[in-house]
This record gives structure tokens, C-alpha cells and sequence, in this order.
DNA sequence: ACAAAAGTGTTATGTGTACACCCATGC
DNA sequence: GCATGGGTGTACACATAACACTTTTGT
């Protein structure tokens, strides 16, 4: 078979930045590099991609080696390609990142790797560039999370309006006034109010919600606009 | 120099989606594909990534090449992995997106590539999977231009308001009532009227106006929102 | 004088925002 | 019975959307 004779070929690896949300704040899960260079120091989960499988298949794969999780939101952030990138030797990574939902997030399986969660705001200093790419990770589900209801992705198939705001809140660094966030949320049409409630963060207890799957999927390309105040994006 | 062993190097291409506006709709520049495979078909201007340019430095080269343009607005669109989208050796393209000044580009640089520009709407079928590159473009540029100001990329630095609107139209193939364009867009604060007229378009003449390029960058970043009825992202 | 495009102002409607009180429960 | 968080309604301000006529000038 031909090929394209003269050209380079180089690494491409696939790096994952991995949310979750605990309830408090928002969090990415890091582990410990296994191998030189950087041996030992925080990073992000990442791979080269392999031979035969595409770059959706190979983060998925990354994502599932490290969290036993399949189905969840993944999304292609961007491709970091400056060539001093990596010092041992030229690799382009495409960076995605991914939203779950912690409380599934099986930790035993990524005993290997040394993992943890960090809060977004106190994470160590990483590897590389991948700093820059959580950075934008950040920005990226803002910018989304303005307008799309990702942020659902985060929680639990369960979960009530308090801690959907407390999500919001958290993402946006900043605060909502309750009643004006739950007029708008549920103006939505994407909850359907559930018969039994959550008790573990009040006495009175509140509503457990869940997604409207239908109105989600049709609305997900339409444009929301659910925060006053970001503090920027 | 180590090197990461047993891992499989590859082809890393960029492809760019050049954009122009020529005063009535979108236009995508295409090329004839000089080489096999799809020798002589229709197809996104393109390169290999060389050993010592980064992802950027290589779009910029490619659009310059074809074009003459430099310092044009340049944005990464997505990476596009999957393994048999070139039939002759596995090839992951980054794409980039240009808006240029369709009236600077200088058409006889490219005609070593038999460059030619398209409306949008009839463009041929290109080579691989550039259809979604284009179709993956264009939304990115809605999505995109319904809150940032990036539309002005693609006009002149002199222009005036129906011009602007004419292109808002094209891009969001809607229609928008004339007063309220006219309103919302002197409102941002981004334009600056200019003493003279544009005779062509019509007996009275409209005015002229640029870029308040402080303002620009500024508000760069911020929201807006232009389009009452996009007919679909 | 008329055709063709440019330019401009007002009103109605709806959306967003600010704001305060009662409810249910566990202790 | 009180402290804690959950739940709800209203009034005002602002932004958006609908809409029509006058101006200029080349022919």
C-alpha cells in the first residue's frame, strides 16, 4: 500500500480532564505519572492513541481504564500541539474533558494510579502544559454551562434543586438569589418533581427532581441563560 | 534523546475552512487536491504539521500559502481522528477555521491550486470527511457570532450598517427588521461613523463606519446577542 | 416624478431582577 | 419552641420586538 512518503510522523495522545461535583465544590481527578519524565507528579489521566481506534474511542477508553465509567459526557476540548510540549519527544495531545458524577466514580479501580480529586481551585501544579489545558476546561464549561444544561451531568439521576443551585454556584463562583433559580430551572420543563424527598441536607427535607430526558435532548442545543453575575469567564 | 518505545507515531495534518464574505452570502474557498489520493477533486486547503511548528504556526503557514493573507482571524474548529478517514495512511487533521477579507486575498497566489470560491450552500462534495469539517465550521461561526462580535472579520475596514446586516442575514440566513439592527448594533459601542459614503449600493449612500478597536477587544469576550430567529444552530 | 435604498422613533410586550415571608421538621 | 434549610409570589425596571414614514438622489 502507498503512504505519504517524506512526512514525520508523531505521537498523539489523548488527555482527560475529569469533573465532579461532591455536594460543595467542584473537583478533577488527578493521578500520580507512572512513568518518566515526570515520574511521580501530579497529572492528568492520558494515552497515546492507538492504531485503530479513533480519538473519541481512545479518551473513552482513557476515562474508563481510570474511573470504571462508560456513557458518561465527553467532549473534545481542543489540541495542544507546541512542540516542546512533551521534552522527550514530540506528541500532540487533544485534550477532552468529562462530567460525572462522583458518586459512581469507583475508586478502587484507580488504586493503580495513585488518583485522587482536588478541589478545581487548590489543584497541584501539573504536568507539561495540562495546567493550560484544565484552564480552558474551565472556561470551556462555563461558557457552555451558560447556556446548555450540561451541568445536569455532574449529579446524580436523582437529585433536588438546592444542590443544582449549589452546582451553579459553585461553577460560576458566585451566588443566585433561590427563588429567581428555581423559577427558571423548572420554566425549563427539563425536571420532573419526584414523590419523595431528600433528607439529608435539611430537616424539612427537599424534592428530589429528575430530567425530563425528552425536553433535555431537544432543548440541549438551545440556548439557556440561567447566571446574573459570572465573575468572568 | 530517549523516546517513548512501542508506541505508534502517525500523520498529524491541518485543514482550514476559509471563509469570505463578497457583500451578498458566505463563501468557502476550496482548492483542487494536487496530489493523489482525490487527485483533482475538490478540497479544503491543507498540510502536514512539520517537526518544529506548533498547531497554529502550521494553519497560519497553510492559510498563507493559498492566500498571501497573514494576521487574519484563525481559530482551531475540532480534531478529526477517526482511523480510515484517509484511505492511503492514517491521518489525524486538525481544523482550523479563517475569516478573511474576501476583497485582500490575492487571487493569483493561489492559482497553483486552482483555488476557487463557493457559496456555502453550493459547494461541491469534498474529499473525506471535509463535508463535516465545513458543516462542523459553520455552526461554530453561528454559535459563535451570536455573541461575539467575530462577523467583522470578514468585511472590510470600511463598511456600513446594511453591509453588516446583509451579513448577518447570510450567515443566520434569517432576516432582521432594520431599525432594531441598526439600534442594537451602534449600541455596543463598537462603531465609529465615518465622514464619507458608500455610493454603491444605493442613490443616497450609506455611511461609512470601522471598528472602535478599543471597544473591540474589549468587549471581545462579552455576550451579545444579535439574531432574533436563527433558523437552527 | 418616481424608484430604490438609507435612516430614524415610539409603543407594547415580555423577560429578568429584586425582594420577604411562611413551612416542615429534628432537636 | 426554636433553629435550619425549603419553598413560594409580586412589583418594578429593563430589554426586546413590532411597526411606518421621511430622506436622498440618480434616472
Amino acid at each position: 500500500m502507498l503512504k505519504y512518503s517524506k512526512q514525520t510522523r508523531l505521537l498523539l495522545a489523548v488527555d482527560c480532564i475529569i469533573f465532579g461535583f461532591d455536594g460543595e465544590v467542584l473537583k478533577i481527578l488527578l493521578i500520580k505519572r507512572g512513568f518518566q519524565p515526570e515520574k511521580g507528579n501530579w497529572s492528568l489521566m492520558g494515552g497515546f492513541v492507538q492504531p485503530d481506534e479513533s480519538l473519541d474511542q481512545s479518551a473513552n477508553r482513557i476515562l474508563k481504564q481510570l474511573t470504571g465509567l462508560e456513557g458518561v459526557y465527553l467532549e473534545q476540548l481542543y489540541t495542544f500541539g507546541q512542540p516542546q510540549r512533551d521534552p522527550i519527544e514530540r506528541t500532540v495531545s487533544v485534550a477532552y474533558f468529562a462530567l460525572v458524577d462522583i458518586h459512581k466514580y469507583e475508586a478502587q479501580i484507580s488504586d493503580d494510579y495513585h488518583a485522587e480529586w482536588f478541589q478545581l481551585k487548590r489543584a497541584p501544579k501539573l504536568i507539561f502544559d495540562q495546567q493550560e489545558m484544565v484552564e480552558q476546561a474551565r472556561k470551556r464549561i462555563r461558557y457552555k454551562a451558560a447556556m446548555h444544561p450540561i451541568l445536569f451531568e455532574l449529579l446524580p439521576t436523582k437529585f433536588t434543586i438546592p444542590q443544582l443551585q449549589t452546582l451553579y454556584e459553585s461553577v460560576f463562583n458566585t451566588t443566585i438569589d433561590k427563588r429567581n433559580f428555581s423559577k427558571r430551572v423548572l420554566a425549563t420543563g427539563l425536571l420532573i418533581k419526584l414523590a419523595d424527598k431528600d433528607k439529608a441536607g435539611s430537616k424539612r427535607g427537599a424534592y428530589y427532581y429528575q430530567l425530563n430526558m425528552q425536553n433535555y435532548y431537544a432543548k440541549f442545543q438551545a440556548f439557556m441563560n440561567f447566571i446574573p453575575n459570572p465573575d468572568s469567564l
